[in-house]
DNA sequence: CATGTTCCATACATTGATGTATGGAAGGCA
DNA sequence: TGCCTTCCATACATCAATGTATGGAACATG
């Protein structure tokens, strides 16, 4: 009698105890350059970032709830037993694909902060045309529009897209602060143009390359112009 | 031997042929007060309204993948059966929720509309402070949230969102053209502070009351702030 | 080459949701 | 009073999706 040994030897995603990556470590350290072990000799065995990656890409085509087991394995041409292998269940790969934004949307603001100190009317600038320059902005944009739809009804979700707000207003303020506003006055811009910039990937832009150029120009304009002194009226 | 003929005799929602509200306005016609029909002698029996009603409730709470037949049934105290007669599936249920969504907007939009002529100033505060007022709009806020992540999946959906922002917008731009703006900027003005507004009941406010007001008299300040002249550096 | 491990396939078992078919209670109407 | 209509309940039949149990091919390792 064979009891089930060779099963979850090693992966199997992660429980709520221990750290989350335990087995995507375990796995990259043991098979340092490709793996080729599947059915098919040709074909390189999953990692479960393909899985992930996977995930995001049906979380922003369909919305969190298409994200299935079932989808996933015949877009990436197996069969779910693969997905019980590299994942605890379902859960446990909605929180990976989570972790994954948080990580990079947490490196891309690390950087942007080692540019701070520069000239604050160019980050402005550069915060401003962000969204339209290039296609992994875009892609990044619609998968964080994808994320904020699910963290509508999902706790886990809205804290990580909480965390991601909060810095990325701090960080405007701190540009707005470094153009001479006074702290408050900061805030307040700060959080009108991170708004602004959220809502525009929000709404179907009907715009061609042009009207995009003027509205930026525009918005740098405005949130630049102190207001007239004290409404005198 | 007795054929189905009770059956959808007169209601069973509305297939794409002919007009939306068929069953709708046929049971009123023929019942105007109240109709105790149903299994227990007290009780009323169901409109469409209702499981419209109930469907929207969902969808504010869980979204569109969670408007289910049985889930709504059993919030409303019935079972499937009921869902069944009065409407055709499950898609036509959803239909008629966008086309609530839709009527009233434009309802109120119209209703907006007719004050028109009067203090464009006064216009464009209503239109700041609208969404903070009473509970009635901030439920508003959150179905057009909940129909606006709808959208990005839904062809239906979007197409009813896009009309609703196009109304709104021309209407801002009609506002700040009242206020003395040339129509090239009232439009830039206008996509933005709808841009705000939008983004505002999507960023999961954190502040308190009085934040808010600060904000929106900042927004108003902002808004009707020309800009300086012609940047001189 | 014998064995163990990694990774995936296959085959249930289960649950949940949809749609249909039919029956049945309550009231309107002659 | 008897029939007809309205509205809902009940009982299938059918998928779709999850999770589990187990087998098996490919590779590494001794």
């Amino acid at each position: 009698m064979k009891i089930s040994l060779s099963q979850p030897a090693t992966p199997q995603g992660s429980k709520p105890s221990g750290k989350t990556s335990d087995a995507t470590i375990a796995r990259k350290a043991r098979t340092p350059r490709g793996i080729p072990n599947a059915a098919e000799p040709g074909r390189q065995s999953l990692t479960p970032e393909a899985w992930i990656d996977a995930a995001t890409e049906v979380l922003v085509d369909r919305g969190i709830d298409h994200v299935r087991v079932d989808v996933l394995a015949t877009q990436l041409g197996v069969t779910r037993g693969s997905f019980y292998w590299h994942f605890r269940d379902r859960e446990d790969l909605l929180r990976r694909v989570l972790e994954a934004w948080r990580n990079r949307t947490t490196v891309q603001l690390t950087r942007r902060l080692s540019l701070a100190g520069q000239d604050a009317r160019s980050q402005l600038r550069d915060v401003i045309s962000l969204p339209h320059r290039g296609r992994a902005a875009a892609r990044a944009a619609r998968i964080e529009l994808a994320i904020r739809a699910w963290a509508r009804r999902d706790q886990m979700a809205r804290e990580a897209v909480d965390e991601a707000d909060q810095q990325r207003i701090a960080y405007h303020r701190q540009i707005f602060e470094s153009l001479g506003f006074e702290p408050g006055e900061a805030a307040l811009r700060a959080f009108m143009m991170y708004s602004y910039e959220v809502a525009e990937s929000l709404l179907h832009q009907q715009g061609r390359t042009e009207d995009r150029r003027q509205r930026q120009d525009f918005l740098e304009a405005l949130m630049t112009t102190p207001l007239k002194s004290a409404q005198p009226g």
